[in-house]
DNA sequence: CTAAAACGATAACATAAGATAAGAAAAATG
DNA sequence: CATTTTTCTTATCTTATGTTATCGTTTTAG
């Protein structure tokens, strides 16, 4: 049932399944109808989610408009990170972009298990370091490349799904730039 | 000699006399003249450093030229961290802004540390959610905000010493403008 | 100290992106 | 299945940014 989860944690560190059995017992299942919350901007977050099935994605508010910045598919995790670990409000809202099947468990719950064994304490780094990893990449495409070659970093990669599966106004927000422009550089691209 | 590293860690987690002591002998001090360099791109790093005295910045190259993305000051931490992490060449070149006075040690200590001390485990998470926090802020910034608004946030921000020390070509990159549109820009902020 | 290099402001021009609106196509909803 | 609603494209207009070049000024380096 939660061996998806399992695997994917032990693509950072192998468990025992002494340290595995630690989390089954706060482990959930959650069905999200499309549009659901899993986090809400101004509420602090404490929940990790694991999908199942169907995706989601992540917003902020800027000026009352909602500006998709993230999207999380079928195995990966989904949580307002920064809301979990800095007991803050999140700033983001998290949102079922399609009927949703988690795994979910409670942040504060991770942290106590960090404390308790050291292979978690380790996972909690090792999951850290990917986030940063990630994060630097993406800031140096912004940096560094234009909206169009942004676009052309995100067909031609391994992100490919992410075109297919999720309305084109939340990727033109995910690459800084507005829809209009994303469909002119479609349009662009294509004639070439 | 080394109290003010000892400080910066403690600001994350407190050491007791052990702990710091597995740390100690590993330290030293390197001095670089400006322009010299703590990393190089194509080169794997494994060198942590803590800034005594001076600036340094990171670039990137893009189409042979420097794209500068990263500012470090006294009681800092410099590193091309994702190199150190991957083992991968570094993506980047640290550069010496003026004469530097750093605390020097491999990460491979640092790497053997986490498996000996709980503690330096932790302060290892600790240190890549910091990271992954700021990465977070920062592209949030680039995402939802206007070069000028990038800009006006800088000022006003507690990064002013940025401002004041660094030739305003590298914030250029650092803000992901041109130098001739970050001129305009400050032409433009002053009328008002 | 002097020549060279780096730096910052500014101008002129070309280009791409933002804002807005309109309309067609697709999807969601009841 | 019919009607909203959402989504995407296209067009127009405006504006900001990129590109390139010039020109003092400052800083650097020999």
């Amino acid at each position: 049932m939660y061996s998806s989860l399992r695997n994917s944690i032990e693509r950072f560190i192998s468990l025992s399944d002494d340290d595995w059995n630690l989390l089954v017992p706060h482990l959930e299942i959650r069905k999200l109808k499309k549009h659901e919350l899993l986090a809400e901007i101004g509420k602090a977050s404490n929940d990790v989610g694991f999908v199942l099935e169907g995706m989601l994605r992540h917003y902020y508010l800027k000026d009352g408009e909602e500006k998709t910045t993230y999207f999380y598919f079928e195995n990966h995790f989904v949580t307002s990170y920064i809301s979990c670990i800095t007991k803050q409000p999140s700033q983001l809202s998290i949102e079922a972009l399609s009927d949703c099947v988690l795994i979910v468990f409670p942040y504060t719950i991770f942290q106590d298990l960090f404390e308790k064994s050291m292979t978690w304490q380790k996972f909690g780094r090792l999951i850290a370091e990917y986030i940063a990893i990630g994060l630097e990449e993406r800031m140096v495409g912004l940096l560094m490349l234009s909206p169009e070659e942004r676009y052309l970093e995100l067909i031609k990669g391994n992100k490919i799904k992410i075109i297919e599966r999720v309305p084109q106004h939340y990727i033109a927000n995910y690459l800084g730039i507005t829809p209009v422009s994303m469909s002119r550089i479609r349009n662009r691209v294509a004639k070439k």
